[in-house]
Parts: C-alpha cells; sequence; structure tokens
DNA sequence: TATGAATGAGCGTTCATTCAT
DNA sequence: GATGAATGAACGCTCATTCAT
C-alpha cells in the first residue's frame, strides 16, 4: 500500500516533467503566447483534460515550468553567494554557473524573457536574485574591494548585463564559450570600458 | 487627380494617427493584452471595421503603433550618434535622451515592456538600438578613450543595463532624477566597480 | 441619423425576441438545463459568438426570457390589485388574466417552472406575487370579506394552488376552460371543502 | 452458492446506501448542481470508476437518492391514507406526517426543491401523491363531510400549498412549528377563508 | 471488484476578421 | 469609405464515462 502509493507519486511526479517537456517544446515553437492547454496535451501525446489530472489551472502549470526552470539556477546562485569567496569571486561564478546551466535550455530561456511581468513566478524570481546580487556588491564594497556605490542600481545594471548576454549565448549568432562572457562581464564589472589613465580610487559611484 | 489622390494620402495618414492614439489610450487603460480591436475603433469613434481600411490586420497595426512610439527616442539617439562628441559623452547623452523621454511615457514603455518579444517591430528595432551602440564603442576605442573589446558584447550588456534602469524609472519604487541614473550608469560604464590600485593600461578586455 | 439609430434600435430588440423565441423552443424541447448558447444560437439560426451581440452572457439572456414571459402576467396583476373591487372578486380577476394568459405560453410556463430557485430573476417575482395576494388577502379582512388570518401563509397557499392549476392546464391531460379553474380555486378559497352545517362565524383561522 | 448469492446482494444493497450517504452529504454542501461523480465517490471513501458497479449512471444514482429520501414519507402517507379515519382527519395527519418529517431533513429538502422537474422520480411520485389526495378527497365527498367537487383539482390545489408550505417550512424566514402549518392548512382546506354567513349547504363546487 | 488516469464532448466566452449594406 | 452584425475558430475548463491494471 504503502509502497503503491510512493510509486503513484513518482509516476505523477514523471507526468509533469513530461507535461512541462511538452510545454517547453510548445514554447519554443509557438512562443510564450502560443502555449494553449490543447497543444501541450497533443504534444505530451494527452487529452486536454487530462493535464488537468496534474495542474490545477493554466497558471499552475506555467508555474511549475518556469519553476523547474529557474529553480536550480537560483539554488546554484544561493550557494555560492552563501559561500565565503571574495565579492567579485563569487560574482564570476554565479555567472559561469548561470551562463552554463542556461546554455542547456536555450530555447526555453528566450521565450521565458518575454514572460509578462504580471507572471506570477516572475515577481517573485526577480527580487530573489537581485537581493543576491544586492548582497555580494555590499560585500563587496565592505571587503574594500568595491567602491561604494548604490547597491540596487548596481544589481539592476548587472542582471541586465546577464540577461543580455543570456539573450546573445541563446541566439544562434554565438557559438561562443561561456568563459568568454563570463570574462567579458567579470571585467567590465570590475573596470569598465575606459582607459584609466589617473584613476582617482576615492570618488564614489553614486550616493 | 494627383492633388486628389496626396489629399487622399493625408487623410489616411491622418486617420492612421487617430487610431494609433486611440490605440495607445487603449493600452494605458486595459494594458497590452486588452488591446482589442473593438476598443480601439470605439475610442477612435470608428466603428470595428473602419480599422481594416488603414491597417491590414491586428498586428499591423500593433508594429504601427510600436514604431509611432519607438522611432522618435531612435532618431533623437541617431542624432546623437551622428555627431561627433567623444564616444562616452555620446553613450552620456544618448541615455539621458532615452531616460527622458521615457521619463514622459511612463505609462506606455511600462506596458509595452510587457510586448511579446517576438512581436515584430521589437525585433527590428533592437538591432538599430545595438547597432548605434556597438558604433559608438568601436569608435571609443578607435578614438584611444575605450580599451579594445568586442563591442557586440559591449553593446548588449549596455543595453542590459538601460533596460534595467528603464524599468527601475518607470516603476513606482523611484522618484530618482534622469541625471541619477545617467550618472550611475556612465560611471560604471567607465570605470566598473572595482577599485583600480594599479590599472594595467593594456588589457583587453575580450578578443 | 436618427432614424437610422431608431431603426437600429428596433432591429436589435426584433433580434432579442427571435432568440428569446429561439430559446423558448430549446426550453420546450431539452428542458432548463438543456439550454446552452449553443442550441439557442443554432434554433435562431445563428452563430453561438452572435448570441453575445445582444446579451452580455447566458445569465443576461436567461433573465431576459423570465423577465418577457412574467413580466405581462405581473403588470396585468397589478393593475386588477390596484383597482377597488372587492378582495375575493380581485382575486378572481388575477386569477382569470393569469389563466388565460399562460395558457398561450403552456410549454414555457411549465419548464420555467423547473427555474433553479438561485436564478435572479424568480427570485425577484415571487415576492411580488406574494406581497399583491398578501395585500389583497387583508384588505379582504378589513373589509370584512374574510376572516382574519396570517395572509402571508394565505398568499402563500394560494400561490401555490395557482402554480397547480397552471400545470394542470399545461398540461396536456386537460383542455378544460379557464372558467372552470378559476371557479375551482375561488370557490375553495372563500368556502373550503367540507360540508358546513353550523358555521361559527367568530372563528380565526390562525393567530 | 445462494447463500453467497445473497450475501453479494446485501453488500450491494449498503454500498448503494453508502453511497447514497455521501451523496446526500455532498448535496448538502454543494447544492445539487455541484454533485458530481468525483465528489461522490471521495465522499464515500471509493474510487470514482467505482461508482459505476452500483449504479449505472448519475441518473441512476440521482434517482435512487431521490427514491430514498422519499420513499419513507410516502409509506408514512400511504399507510394514514390506507386506515378508516374520516377523510380531514386522514389529510390532517398526512400533513402533519410530511411536515414533521420535512423539518428534520430541511437542508436536503430544501435542495431537492432545486431538481429539476424532469428528474425520472420527482416524475413519479406526484401521480403517487395525487392518487392518494384524490381519493381522500373521494371518500370525504362518499362520506358526507365534502361536498362534491373533482378531486383532480382538489388534490392538486391541496399538493400545491403543501408545496408551498414546505418552502416556507424550509425557508430560514419561518420557525413556526408545524402544527401552525397544519392548523391552518386544514383549516383552509375544510372552511375557506370569507366569512360564510348563510351557508348554502347544496352548492356543487365543481362538476 | 476496485482503481484512477485518460478521455473527449461539451460548456460559456472572446475576438480578429469578413462582408452586405 | 464606413458600418456593425455575423462569423467561427480558439480558448480555458468541467465532468460523466471508460478501461487497462
Amino acid at each position: 500500500m504503502r509502497l503503491s502509493k510512493a510509486r503513484r507519486e513518482f509516476v505523477t511526479a514523471m507526468m509533469k516533467d513530461t507535461i512541462c517537456d511538452a510545454a517547453d517544446s510548445v514554447l519554443k515553437k509557438h512562443g510564450f503566447s502560443g502555449i494553449t492547454m490543447d497543444r501541450v496535451a497533443t504534444t505530451a501525446g494527452l487529452a486536454k483534460g487530462s493535464l488537468y489530472n496534474y495542474f490545477q489551472d493554466k497558471d499552475d502549470l506555467l508555474q511549475f515550468i518556469y519553476a523547474r526552470l529557474v529553480e536550480p539556477f537560483m539554488q546554484a546562485i544561493e550557494e555560492i553567494a552563501a559561500g565565503d569567496l571574495p565579492a567579485p569571486k563569487k560574482l564570476e561564478n554565479i555567472l559561469r554557473v548561470t551562463l552554463e546551466r542556461s546554455d542547456k535550455h536555450k530555447g526555453v530561456i528566450r521565450l521565458l524573457m518575454e514572460t509578462n511581468q504580471d507572471q506570477e513566478v516572475r515577481k517573485a524570481i526577480r527580487p530573489r536574485i537581485l537581493r543576491i546580487y544586492s548582497d555580494i556588491f555590499q560585500r563587496g564594497i565592505l571587503e574594500g574591494s568595491f567602491r561604494p556605490h548604490n547597491v540596487a542600481h548596481t544589481a539592476r545594471m548587472f542582471l541586465g548585463c546577464v540577461t543580455e548576454l543570456f539573450e546573445l549565448q541563446a541566439s544562434d549568432a554565438s557559438d561562443e564559450e561561456v568563459e568568454g562572457y563570463v570574462g567579458v562581464l567579470i571585467d567590465a564589472t570590475l573596470h569598465g570600458f575606459s582607459i584609466h589613465v589617473q584613476e582617482s580610487l576615492e570618488t564614489p559611484l553614486n550616493q
């Protein structure tokens, strides 16, 4: 009995994954707004109504997809953030992990970025990421490796850069290795782009 | 005959603008997904069917709206890009113009961000912007103000930062002045965030 | 312009009636719970979506049907109630009018009686009728033609009788003339069924 | 073999009752239209599919419920009808029993009233009740306690009154004791409402 | 028998598009 | 050109019923 129950849960989890994969596939082919329950079901080899055995409604399915996709990222990132490397190294590692993982989900990542801002999950994810970045920048300032600046701004800009590199990587336009992107962004983050003849050490960035 | 034809075209253009205004208004009130042909028509004081005299289909209308909204930005930006200021100053001016203008259209801008990235126009706009940024970075390198780096990457990262500051500005969370955002990003672009004790001038960023 | 507008309203009203007739017909054939938008539309010779040009939603349609059917009754009844005949005569006239009119809508009436009590309209109609009956009974008591009794109970019982005669009339089982039913109920109302050898005049019915 | 068959039938009957109880419970909690096979099964501690081992389909189940609820009423009523009290007393007793029993099942009764009149069982019950009433009225006439009248009409009117008092009792609007309702209706049945100064004994009611 | 995942027709509703006027 | 009623495919969702296990 207990075994059978465990087994049932296992099968259910498998099905959720299968459906999720189907949704991924629909996402890739038809874009975010092209995800219909019908298409997902058909792609998963099910009837439309069967989806509702696994997900309460469409939104539930969407959230599951998002979570399954994003949660691993988040965990890896949070692990790094919780470590005790110097701030710049943390950024670098986070970036590397992020890009490496996203490399395996090219299509989905790109399309997920379309996600409407109203989407519940996106609302929940962004703050988490921004908070992590902020904390690291803050730590960097305390450690003396970063000049003082408004970490809320910095975190957002860093996120903006990551997002764009994401897209670049996801686009077919680039086969560059992850290390390339990491190097680019970390270097830019640390030094900016200009030639610094005479770096004034005390200049605050902002505030 | 020729005159009458010109007149006809003029009137048509006027009508497209009227419809476009109506659509803007609907956008503000109902959000992106709330733009229905019905609402647009009613708001424009027309019958639904009449829209199809001016736009081939809904997508055509949407693209027109997007273009009309974005085009002024693009022109201002391209004008700056075409000038002969030093590269960093160009970036700064472009950024300032971008944020200032978007400040006046917060509502629309924010809603437009919901827009699906598949939208044709949006697809068309990004390359133009990236190209402009790339060119400026390239010029900066030639001018000797930027270290050599892969300008494709840099342009994207810069765009990522702009996008995020955009969102920050559009969100109700911030009343900061445009100059604040400009300062932050320009400083970050030029110098990065780290404390540069010993800046090695010859280090290439990438490639 | 004004004419055209008036004409449009007229046509719309016609269509609402057409749809209403179609719904009647569906009602007769499939019962209350068998009224689907699809069936109504098809019966009316329309596509399903077209119904929504005339009714906001299904409930709106249902209410319209009910109202169109019931309102004429109500008006006739209220008119009689407002007159100055003696109470028993009012009851008689109301009954006669009710049965006469319902004779023309046999099928619908019967089915409408199924109406779920949650239905908004039924909720609204019953109290109106009960109030009218109550008032008349109350007047009858004051006039000295009825013995004192709880008019709330009496009104309900009278309504119950009417409803049943309604159904009897609507059923194919009976071809009896309206006057027959009127006579039966009025006589029963006035005298009951028992043989009154020695009527005690002062006995109150209730309370 | 025979024993085992009897046993099997017994168990089946038990299960039907269990399911029926579950359905009652669902009825109370979710209303008539909220009775789904799923909910009934869950409430009964069964899998959905198992219901179909005991009932051919949903309608079969519904009919069983209705019958099980109504049958005790019917038996009590029929017992009274079969006795040898005078007609008016029979009516009174039937009425009392009806109201007393329904008083204990207010919730279910009220919800059951939402039931579509097309429901087979409901259709089957009415004639039985009407027949009983008719017979009693007929007996009353023969006994000399009722004036001659069309008993089909009378039976229906009486039923209409009962139904209404039923609803009144079931509604939260009234806490009146059963005896009150009984008194009201019996009095009305026997004497009507009017003041009978000079009762002419020989007037026939109808036919 | 019991199970519950799968089905699939059906529901009410929306809306871009067409077309007779 | 302007109109707006009509269309019909598509949507998310429900649920009675079936059937392999």
